[in-house]
Formats: structure tokens, sequence, C-alpha cells
DNA sequence: TTATATTTTAATAACGATTATTATTAATTT
DNA sequence: AAATTAATAATAATCGTTATTAAAATATAA
């Protein structure tokens, strides 16, 4: 969740240049918790940038995960989704409606469990839990 | 990791026929722990059954999903792979050559944390670790 | 056991997310 | 501000997966 300085300070410093396309990708995706995929984020900017193609989208995506902006979620459905918030947390997806939500726990036992059951040297983990959302159980109910 | 007869009643009790693909599918599967994705999953069955298509591999696993013998997996590929072993546990994946395996761990505390920390009612989950497996770490030791 | 009804298979085409290509345009450097 | 270099946008290509359909195999019942 930086800001435009600090985005612009670090794409120079990777050696990437700055855009208004890459700022603005960025900052779509700081400003949802929607947990977007490639064709939302495009759709978002859709009306202030009528020019961008979705491969703009994919290249920039791929250079914001690479110097560590964003994660890429993967929850099973056939796009992959892409979060600005890079803490370690956890993500939740209702099978029902399909959103996307956080969880913000802490996972620092478990990761410490699977040092001892494995002999990977463990960089990164993404834990995804699948359920119904509030809003969805409320629904069946009604229906019932 | 049921024998062909269990499987045999299974797929006949959810209105599925049986057929010898079916259940080579499925042994090939419960005898590996490679976690293949449906290519290798083909590329294996090949010499035995040398009319099958790839479309008969994402049928049958589709099948084998929803009567709940086996679990799909999504570590971040452009293709899903397929694990018969449908037991609580995770998974590793080694980002230098690609390799996927096993961590039996009980993950239930976590499982706890998530109920107090989400209004979703949570069905199922899926942890993915990634890391340097001990072979690759032993190459990187040896080249530098 | 055999005929019949129904599903599955296999081959092919279609689909859709992502990636590659390339001419044009824009950002950086001097 | 011009030159250099990289990024954008448009298009086509790629590839995993899904849909379609005729032929083959399975299950059911006589």
């Amino acid at each position: 969740m930086l800001d435009n300085q600090k985005v612009t300070e670090l794409l120079r410093k990777k050696g990437f240049k700055v855009t208004p396309q890459r700022l603005a990708i960025y900052n779509a995706l700081c400003n949802t918790k929607a947990h977007p995929n490639a064709e939302m984020i495009f759709n978002k900017l859709q009306p202030y940038y009528p020019t961008m193609s979705l491969a703009t989208i994919y290249k920039t995506v791929d250079i914001l995960h690479e110097i560590g902006l964003i994660t890429i979620l993967n929850v099973g459905e056939d796009a992959f989704r892409y979060d600005a918030n890079t803490s370690s947390h956890a993500h939740i997806c209702c099978t029902s409606c399909g959103r996307v939500d956080d969880i913000m726990m802490d996972f620092n036992e478990c990761l410490g469990e699977v040092s001892k059951h494995s002999s990977y040297d463990v960089h990164r983990h993404q834990f995804y839990f699948y359920g119904t959302c509030s809003e969805c159980q409320a629904k069946k109910v009604k229906a019932s």
C-alpha cells in the first residue's frame, strides 16, 4: 500500500519505467478489497484509460508481483486474482457467490510446524479457505 | 485410496457407470505421490490405453472429484494437479524444480482460529507452501 | 443370455485466459 | 530538447480446459 511517489521510486530502482497505466493499476488494487482478476481491473480502469488493453494489465501485474508490490491469488477459478495487501494473511472464498475476503490472523505457529515436518526451505505460503459467506447463509435460510 | 471394488460401488451409487478408463485414472492417482496434472496422467496411461483422449481424463477427474475421491490442487501453475489422498494435509511446491510434496500435519488449531476470525461457514481449506526442496538446496550449494 | 436403453468414450472443434509479436508512442537520459 | 530505450496497444497465437457428437461400451430387464 505505497503512495505513488514510493511506487515510482521502486519501479525506477528495479529498472522499470514509470507510466500512468502502471500507477493506475497499482492504485486500483490498493483501493479495493475485492481481490479482482485481470478483467475486473480492466473494466474498472476502462472509463479512465479507454485505450488500455488487457495485455497491459497482465504485463503490469507481472512487474508489480516481481518487485514485491502485489500477491497473486489462485483460488481455483480459471483466472488469477491480485492483491495489493502483501502482509501475511489468508483468504476465504464463498463457494456460493464467488467473493474473496481476507482473514487477518497469525499463522506463525503453523509455519513453525511446517519447518519441522519438511526438509524444504520455505519462502512463501498461501492459505485458502472455502465456505459460505454470511450473506449467502442468510439467503439460504430465506429460501428454505 | 479405495480398491477397485469400493470405487465401483461408489460410482454406481452416485449414478455413474464404471469403465476401465475411470478405474485406471483413479488407480494411477493412487499409485503416485507426484500430484500429476491431466497431461501427466495421460502420458502415464498412454501405453495401456492408447486410444484414450485428454478429454476423458478431464471428465473423469471431474467425476472423481464430485464423488469425493480426489482433491484438485492449484499450486499456481497453468494446469491443475490431482491428488487421491483426500485426508487433511498441506502441499509444498519447490519453486526451483516444480515438484509438489505432501506435508502431513495437523491444522485443526488453524481451522479453529479461522472460525473465530470470519463469519463464513467454512467447508474446506487448502494450504500451499513454496520453497526449495532438499535436492535443489544441495544443487545450489554445489553450484556456488 | 440377449436385447435395449442409456451413458461414456474418443475425436474434434470451440472457448477463454494468458502470452507473444510488432509498430507506435511515451518515458528517461544526456 | 533530441536521442535512446522501454512500454503501450492491437492483434494474433498459445495452451489448458470444456462442449459437441457419432460410435462404442455398460447396465438393466426380459
